[in-house]
DNA sequence: GCATGATCATGC
DNA sequence: GCATGATCATGC
């Protein structure tokens, strides 16, 4: 077994899991186990392979050694890589006492400073006592991450402070974010200190991105892909933000053309590459043109370069990746793609377009208010119910042309729904057959937000 | 000049 | 073969 006083006893003990599955190591004992629903394999693993009951209690599980243990998820992707399937969830914010907590203090610290993680291959079609368990270690947060964490717990406790827990996103944070959790009807909703108005019940979590971080340096993947924004230098003179270390590092070329930033890296770019954009972006950055950029990626950052016409409206609408009309229909709003993506945070790079020429006006760190995404829902509804429904071409032109009942620009502020495929016959299966056409498959769409929201609400704000 | 539907180009 | 960012075509 293992010595709870020792956190190198309780690790390697963990470690015995890898390569694993639950009904393997646990014994017949596990077979009836009778817990149900989601999150149960922690629950398993805390009861039928450590021997303790389940609790949800303030301090970590291994309270002798402050160790706090977490299972989560893992999905392979299509040429067998490995990444995290989702946020890894931390203790429930209590809105009520957080705001009166130092960081060092912190319910968050205390509970999650030293955790042991166990990944295991989720797979739909298996029983979870036959998950594969692939990855186990524990984890301590390097400094130069923990800097980040800590900015993002203060901005969190700052908007309780300021009265607007019911307004918390994920974007609002970098690593460490606010998720929701628990049902999402009326009675998850919970007082917060400042204000009446009731706010969701949420969790601090560590966002998708910086969970595959934490996957990557356990796996003790070569961590050269990757190029860092932060240097020495920049995280220990003083401590400024993602933001502002971005932001000073743009602002120098804002007024330049792409062209003259190109000149001043003394880089050779094929001006056409799709690639283009985000290589100036890179070398602004001081990043490699051939690595990611980590802190991003651990942010789950998504980088949009938009340009501007002359009058300020970006020339196109921003597509988002295409949704499967099978899949869309199946999952609710909570756990949709699009909602996902609505909730990230973004870093627009804006240029404009002066006589054919593209000028850098500005950066931008932005997510969605939490008001919009409550709008740009009412889009989502429709999409699903226009599927559901099976009607979805609504006329053909003379020219063989489908006009669609998807959400149009013109009926929401925010986000519309349009065609993107490599032709009209790229298509997806529909769950329902259009009524009008009788097709049983459809040209692919996706969500787009509109050029306009873009213009007005994060160029011009 | 914009909204909407359709399609292209590149890179992996 | 496909995802993604970019662009075109038509009609009002």
């Amino acid at each position: 077994m293992f010595d709870p006083n020792s956190a190198k006893s309780i690790i390697s003990y963990a470690k015995e899991l890898k390569g694993y599955t639950l009904r393997e190591k646990c014994g017949e004992s596990i077979e009836n186990h009778g817990y149900k629903g989601k999150g149960n394999f922690g629950q398993l693993v805390e009861k039928f392979y450590f021997g303790y009951e389940p609790n949800s209690k303030a301090e970590a599980d291994f309270v002798e050694v402050g160790m706090e243990l977490k299972s989560s998820p893992l999905k392979a992707l299509k040429n067998g890589e490995i990444r995290s399937k989702e946020r890894l969830v931390l203790n429930i914010i209590n809105y009520l006492e957080v705001h009166k907590e130092e960081f060092d203090h912190s319910s968050f610290w205390k509970k999650n400073a030293h955790l042991l993680l166990i990944f295991y291959l989720h797979d739909k079609e298996k029983d979870l006592l036959d998950y594969l368990i692939k990855l186990v270690d524990d984890w301590k947060y390097p400094n130069r991450d923990l800097l980040i964490i800590k900015r993002d717990w203060e901005t969190i406790n700052q908007k309780i402070k300021d009265g607007k827990a019911h307004e918390l996103s994920e974007g609002d944070t970098f690593y460490l974010g606010a998720c929701t959790k628990g049902s999402t009807a009326e009675k998850s909703l919970r007082h917060q200190p400042f204000n009446e108005v009731k706010a969701k019940q949420r969790a601090y979590s560590l966002k998708q991105g910086y969970v595959n971080h934490i996957i990557a340096n356990i796996a003790q993947e070569e961590q050269a892909v990757y190029g860092k924004i932060l240097t020495q230098e920049t995280i220990f003179e003083h401590l400024p933000s993602i933001e502002e270390i971005v932001i000073s590092k743009f602002a120098p070329f804002y007024g330049k053309t792409s062209i003259e930033i190109e000149k001043h890296f003394n880089l050779e770019l094929n001006r056409t590459a799709k690639s283009y954009f985000a290589n100036l972006t890179k070398a602004i950055l001081g990043i490699g043109l051939n690595k990611k950029i980590e802190e991003f990626e651990k942010a789950d950052i998504q980088v949009k370069t938009i340009r501007l016409k002359e009058n300020n409206l970006p020339k196109e609408d921003i597509s988002f990746p295409n949704f499967k009309y099978e899949e869309i229909v199946e999952l609710d709003w909570e756990e949709s793609e699009f909602k996902h993506i609505l909730e990230q945070k973004f870093f627009f790079v804006f240029y404009q377009f002066e006589n054919n020429i593209l000028t850098l006006k500005k950066v931008k760190f932005w997510n969605m208010p939490y008001s919009d995404i409550e709008e740009a829902k009412k889009v989502w509804h429709r999409t699903v119910e226009t599927i559901e429904k099976g009607k979805i071409v609504s006329e053909i032109t003379d020219k063989g042309i489908r006009k669609t009942y998807f959400p149009k620009k013109t009926e929401n502020r925010i986000s519309h729904v349009r065609p993107h495929a490599r032709d009209k016959d790229d298509c997806y299966d529909l769950p329902v057959k259009d009524q009008l056409t009788n097709a049983t498959e459809y040209t692919k769409h996706c969500f787009w937000l509109n050029a306009s929201y873009v213009k007005d609400e994060i160029y011009m704000k």
